[in-house]
DNA sequence: TCCGTTGGTGGAACGCGTTCCATAATATTT
DNA sequence: AAATATTATGGAACGCGTTCCACCAACGGA
């Protein structure tokens, strides 16, 4: 493999202004560049980015830690950010953590070892401590990290009362509620929060179903709806993620019921999935598109030096009605 | 940020000695790795990769293209290839090439860069000329790159086979087929012409629906679905890739059909997909995981010097019933 | 005592592109 | 004509870890 070296000797000019003429710096004449372009050419000639990298100290790789890729909203998510960190010349490393615990604890070893520049991250099952000795480039979607690392999150909370007015103005009495597990703080179960709140102050029975953490394989939501729907069947009103969401509805055309006539079903996220179903779920939207976006612009902030106390973005959520409820 | 130098200095000796003992190699005696422990702790010290792989010429990262990650098919192969990379120390850059016709190119120029040692790729527009003087690890899923690069398939032949007989078996006489665009040549149109080959031998009526190339989002699958029953309702058996099944069953469903007595469905591919439909889908699944552990190993074989020719793995695929067709 | 091993160590050279400094030839001002 | 600015270029030092070679000590055997 050529290097720098080979071609500056067969342009008969210095290294120097090899280097020039590739980055555009400096003064280079337009004579010696005709030279440097055709001994380039010959050569077959590409810089080494690693040598760059070394210098300059960064790698323009951006690490993205999710639970699991086959999750449409993590997808969705790393769609989107993969498409805006592109835009910005970014390249995107994909971690996926479910499979090992340390798996966590490795890739933020690798902001150390200077193999990436910053990370966004929708993981956490490290200890706050962790995170706030790194002191490097970190986005959390959906989690507290410590004070130092910014939150891009949905408004949740929002959420949890929209989805809730809306089955109590379907008038359900007997909802069945899925949530996730509560062994971590983080920003989503705000949504759980006001749903019970408000189903509370309506005097709206609610069945609370705790999902494990760190689940979000297909298998285990369909076991769990099953697992709900067999410790009672009366329920008029489902509220969860996407998936799970559709899982119950398989449940409820099994049992001969019919949605949203006997039961009625809001969806959280909002992602494809949700619209895969005849009649298609009503649902609370995330803007997985926004918080991909925002993630990637506070990461930018925080490499260009910017550093946030206590940063949190909440973007608003949205009701798409489909028809797995009324008058919504 | 510390350096190697620095741990040398604080623990009196040289950076070669330093370099042994971070890499277990060479003599370094009991005493001297203590002081160096020492040091390095109290300098909080991480080598630096980037150095490391300047030396090495390798940053033990793969590329991985596909058209869109929210695809559920690509999603999981990329969920196990990841998987697979880890176990053999190699992280993973995700790469989703729909946005823009160049970032393929763009993608495959990280090879000459040093950034990626190997690419394992799932989508194909380029021509064949530029992958064969590229000359590094390359590996395709489902596509011809010209003779160097070994290709990874199931054995699509057969699933089109096993699909037409299915519906055949099912006494269907007037089926809809989507087709995947041939505008390129690649191993999965096997499945297309195998099954149209079938179906004429049993004399049964084919309504072909040619898809546009590298479309995979929900909403064109929806639209297809939409355009093929409006062109005839009649259809009384579907082959379609998983997404597209879902689709048509919805369509079916909206028909006031049912499935399976009067529609049979068998769709390809046997992601998690399939499986959240009431009923499940009949489907011809492709061994996901296989065919990302066959990649990953054909790749590593390319990295460590191996090259093939005209190489082409073939995994067998399978039948898994559902409800959407009968006596399977 | 001499020689060969094994244990142990320091440091220069290397990988490769970038940047800065020194040098020099023109070109433009006064 | 002298002083200053602009254009142009080469190459050493750098970033940081790895490897190889030179070198020394200690020990066993001949």
């Amino acid at each position: 493999m050529a290097g720098i070296k080979d071609v500056a000797k067969k342009a008969q000019v210095g290294v120097g202004t090899v280097s020039r003429m590739i980055n555009d710096s400096g003064y280079v004449s337009e004579e010696t560049r005709k030279k440097i372009e055709i001994a380039m050419k010959e050569l077959n000639y590409t810089p080494n980015e690693l040598a760059r990298n070394l210098y300059h100290k960064r790698t323009g790789i951006i690490a993205v830690l999710v639970p699991n890729i086959t999750s449409p909203f993590f997808a969705e998510f790393v769609n989107h950010v993969e498409a805006e960190l592109y835009k910005y010349g970014y390249k995107m490393m994909l971690c996926n953590t479910e499979k090992e615990n340390n798996a966590e604890a490795e890739y933020l070893d690798m902001l150390n070892r200077h193999i990436v520049d910053g990370i966004i991250t929708g993981v956490h099952s490290l200890n706050v401590e962790t995170y706030e000795k790194i002191n490097k480039p970190i986005v959390a979607l959906d989690r507290y990290l410590g004070e130092d690392i910014p939150v891009v999150t949905a408004n949740h909370k929002e959420g949890g009362r929209l989805a809730a007015e809306l089955l109590v103005k379907n008038g359900c009495r007997n909802v069945l509620h899925f949530t996730g597990s509560t062994e971590i703080s983080s920003p989503y179960l705000e949504r759980h929060f006001e749903f019970e709140r408000v189903m509370r102050n309506h005097g709206i029975n609610v069945f609370t179903y705790q999902l494990r953490l760190n689940r979000f394989d297909v298998e285990y939501y369909r076991e769990a709806a099953k697992d709900a729907f067999s410790k009672s069947a009366d329920y008029d009103g489902i509220f969860a993620v996407d998936e799970l969401a559709v899982e119950c509805m398989n449940e409820v055309i099994r049992s001969k019921k019919r949605v949203p006539e006997d039961i009625k079903i809001v969806a959280y996220d909002g992602t494809f999935i949700a619209d895969m179903t005849e009649p298609r779920l009503t649902v609370i939207a995330q803007p997985i598109d926004s918080l991909a976006k925002e993630s990637v612009r506070l990461l930018r902030d925080l490499m260009n030096g910017k550093s946030f106390k206590n940063k949190q973005i909440i973007l608003d959520v949205q009701i798409r009605s489909g028809g797995t409820t009324f008058n919504s």
